[in-house]
DNA sequence: AGAGTAAATGACAACGTTTGCAGTGCAATC
DNA sequence: GATTGCACTGCAAACGTTGTCATTTACTCT
C-alpha cells in the first residue's frame, strides 16, 4: 500500500534563527559562515550553530548566490542519448569531471542537449540551463559559428576535441580545447603490429564525420604508408564505434581466404566486437589474429584476452578541463591561460596482440 | 603555444535591456518568459527579445530562485569512486535520470559522497550541495539513523533499496524507497535454469553486505531448495560484482571433475568474468557450462555469446525517483503518494543458456 | 465627443543573505 | 578620569528578478 509523506512549506531561514535567540540576522549569518565565524562571541556562536543544526538549516542558495554573485559549478554538456554510458567515454570523463570539482569542492550539473533533426542548434541551446558559473561541452559536433555563438555567452567554455568537426583548426577556435593526441596514439598503435611482424592489417574505423576517428585513421595510415604496408581499401572500414561495427567488419575481413593477420580498431568497443566475430569464426586470439583497440576503458583489462590498446587520459583531460573554467570563474575579467596542447596517449600492451607467427 | 581568453565580469542585467529601450524592468521581465510575453505589445516585446538576445542575456540564476522559491533541479548522491561507471548500474540509472529530468525540465546535479573510513556520514553529508529541490540517492549504504538524518533536511528525499541494509524493511524507513524485484527476477532466472534440466548449478553472488545481492541470493535458493537442488556450500560464492569476481569463482567451480553445468551470477559483470574463465578452463558457453546474468546492460546482447540475463529495468526506477520529487517539491506542504513497490525484473533469454545435453 | 472598457505599462515591494558602517559596551592605557 | 583601542553587535543597503496593484494609453461604442 503507498504510503503518503509531505515536505513543509517553508524551511527555516536566517531570520527564524535570529528571531528565536533574538539576536539580529547579522550575528547568526556571520556566526554560521567559517571566514567570518570568529566575529562572533563563542558562545554565542555555539548557540546558533545549535539551533541552526537541530533545525537542519542550510542557506537559501538562490540569496546567497545573489548576494555573492557566483556560483561554484559548472555545466557538463552531453548529448541527449539513452545509451551514452554504453560507451565509455562519457563514463570516464563524467568521473574524472566528478573528482576534480570535487577536489575544488565545486558542483557538477549535467545537461542533455539534444539537436532536433532539422532544426538549428541554437534553439536546442536555449534551453541549456545556464545557470553555472562554467560549460565544459562534449555534446553534439559544433561548427566554429555555433562555437561563436556559445561563447558569446560569456561563461568560461571549455570544449572537447571530439566536438570539433575534422579539419577545423584547433587554435583558431578561439576557445579552450582539451584532448587526447590522437594521431601520435594511433601511430604508436600502428607501429607495435608492424613491429611484431604484421603487414596484413585491417583497419576497424569510427565514423568518417567524427574528429577522432579521422586523426586515428591518418595516425594508423602514417606509419602504414611509410613502410608499404598501407591495407587495400576494403580492409578500411568505417562505421559507429560501437561493437557492432567491429562484429561485422570483423566477419566480412577474416571471412575471405587471405585475411588480414591483425586488425587495428580504432576504440575499444570495436575491438571487443571484432575479436567475438573472430571467435564465431572460429579464429582465436591473438593466436590467428592480433586486435588492437583504443581507449583502454576499464574492460580492457578485465575482458579475454586482455585487450592491448591506446590509454586515452581521459581523467585527465577532464581535470584540465574543469581546472580551466574554475581558474578563470575565480578570476573574472582577468586573462587566463587556456589548455591547447593535447594530452599524449600511451600504448598498452596486454595479450590481445602477439608476434605474427609466434609458437603458441 | 598557449593563448589566453578572458571573460567579462558582468553580465548584461534585465534593467540593462529595460534602460537602453527606456521601458521599466517589470515590461522587460514580462516579455521575456513566455508565460507573461502575451501581456506585452507584439513590436516591443521583439524589440526586447533582440536585444536580450544581442546581448545573450539570461536571468540571473540566483535572482530567479530567489523570488520565485523553487530551483528545478535535483542532486544525485553517488559514492566517490574513480570507477564508478564500470559498474553499470550507475550510467544506466543516470542516463534514466537525465531523460526523466529533461522530460520535465529539470537541472540535474551530481554529487559524490565521500565516507571517510573511521568518520560519522554526518560529516560526509555536510559538503553535500543542498542547493537543489531533491535528492536521490544511491551512494552509501544508510543505516535507519542515517536515514533519519538525510529525511530532517525536509526536502523530497528518495533512496534506491540498494543502500538499505540487507534486513531493514522498506515500508519502516519512512522515505520512498524505489527498486527493482530482485527476488522474484531471481527466482525466474534459477527457474530457467532448473526447466533446462540443469541441476548442478553455483552461484556466484554479489557481496553480502549488498542488499541486492542477498535479495538475489534468496531467490535463487528459494527455487532451487524447492526442488532439493541446493548447491553445495563450495559452489556458492560471494564477492563484489566485478568480472574479477566471476573469473576466480568460475575459474575454481570450473577446475573440479564434477562441475557445475550452470552457472548463476548476480550481475552481468559477474557473468562475463565467469565466461571467460570458461573459456581458458577450455570449455565452451554454452555447450559445456551455461551462464546466467543479472541486470541487462548494453553488453548483455553486446557480448558473444550474448548473455541470457534478468533485465533490471533501470531507466523506469530512476523515472519513478524524479517523478516523486517533482510532484513533492511541486507540492510542498501536501502529501504525496510515495512509490514503495519495486519494479519487476523480466528474464531475457539469449544465447548463453542451453538445454543440458542438448546437441550442438 | 464622451463614457466605458480593455490592453499595456510602470512603480514598488518582496525573496534571504551578506557586508560596510556605525554604533555599543568594556578593558587597558596615559 | 578621560581617552584610546578592541571585541562584538545591529542597522540598512544592496544583489536581480517577479508579482501585485495602480496607472496610463488605446480602442470601441453610443
Amino acid at each position: 500500500m503507498p504510503e503518503r509523506v509531505s515536505y513543509r512549506a517553508t524551511r527555516a531561514g536566517i531570520v527564524q534563527i535570529a528571531t528565536r535567540l533574538s539576536v539580529s540576522p547579522s550575528t547568526v549569518s556571520r556566526a554560521l559562515r567559517p571566514e567570518t565565524a570568529h566575529l562572533v562571541r563563542a558562545d554565542r556562536r555555539k548557540e546558533i550553530l545549535d539551533l541552526a543544526e537541530r533545525l537542519h538549516f542550510s542557506p537559501n542558495p538562490g540569496a546567497r548566490m545573489l548576494r555573492k554573485g557566483v556560483n561554484a559549478s559548472l555545466t557538463v554538456v552531453v548529448p541527449f542519448d539513452e545509451n551514452i554510458f554504453f560507451s565509455e567515454f562519457y563514463g570516464r570523463f563524467l568521473s574524472g569531471t566528478l573528482h576534480a570539482a570535487a577536489a575544488r569542492g565545486w558542483d557538477v550539473h549535467i545537461c542533455t542537449l539534444r539537436r532536433q533533426p532539422g532544426s538549428d542548434l541554437r534553439e536546442a541551446l536555449q534551453h541549456l540551463s545556464l545557470d553555472t558559473s562554467g560549460l565544459i561541452y562534449l555534446a553534439e559536433p559544433l561548427s566554429p559559428a555555433d562555437v561563436q555563438h556559445l561563447s558569446g555567452y560569456r561563461r568560461p567554455l571549455v570544449l572537447t576535441k571530439s566536438v570539433l568537426p575534422p579539419g577545423v583548426p584547433v587554435k583558431e577556435i578561439g576557445v579552450p580545447v582539451v584532448g587526447v593526441d590522437n594521431l601520435s596514439g594511433a601511430q604508436t598503435a600502428a607501429s607495435l603490429l608492424l613491429q611484431l611482424g604484421h603487414v596484413r592489417i585491417g583497419l576497424l574505423l569510427g565514423p568518417s564525420g567524427s574528429r577522432d576517428a579521422q586523426e586515428r585513421k591518418k595516425g594508423y595510415l602514417d606509419v602504414l604508408d611509410r613502410v608499404g604496408a598501407r591495407p587495400r581499401p576494403e580492409w578500411i572500414i568505417e562505421g559507429s564505434f560501437s561493437a557492432e561495427t567491429g562484429r561485422a567488419g570483423a566477419a566480412a575481413l577474416l571471412a575471405t581466404a587471405d585475411r588480414p593477420t591483425a586488425l587495428c580498431c580504432a576504440s575499444d568497443e570495436i575491438a571487443f566486437g571484432a575479436i567475438n566475430a573472430a571467435r564465431a569464426a572460429g579464429l582465436r586470439c591473438p593466436e590467428d589474429v592480433s586486435v588492437m583497440g583504443f581507449d583502454d576503458g576499464p574492460w580492457a583489462a578485465a575482458c579475454w584476452p586482455a585487450l592491448t590498446t591506446v590509454r586515452q587520459p581521459l581523467a585527465d583531460v577532464a581535470e584540465r578541463a574543469v581546472s580551466f573554467v574554475v581558474e578563470a570563474a575565480n578570476h573574472p575579467g582577468s586573462s587566463i591561460t587556456s589548455p591547447s596542447s593535447d594530452l599524449s596517449a600511451a600504448l598498452v600492451i596486454r595479450d590481445s596482440t602477439r608476434a605474427l607467427g609466434s609458437p603458441r
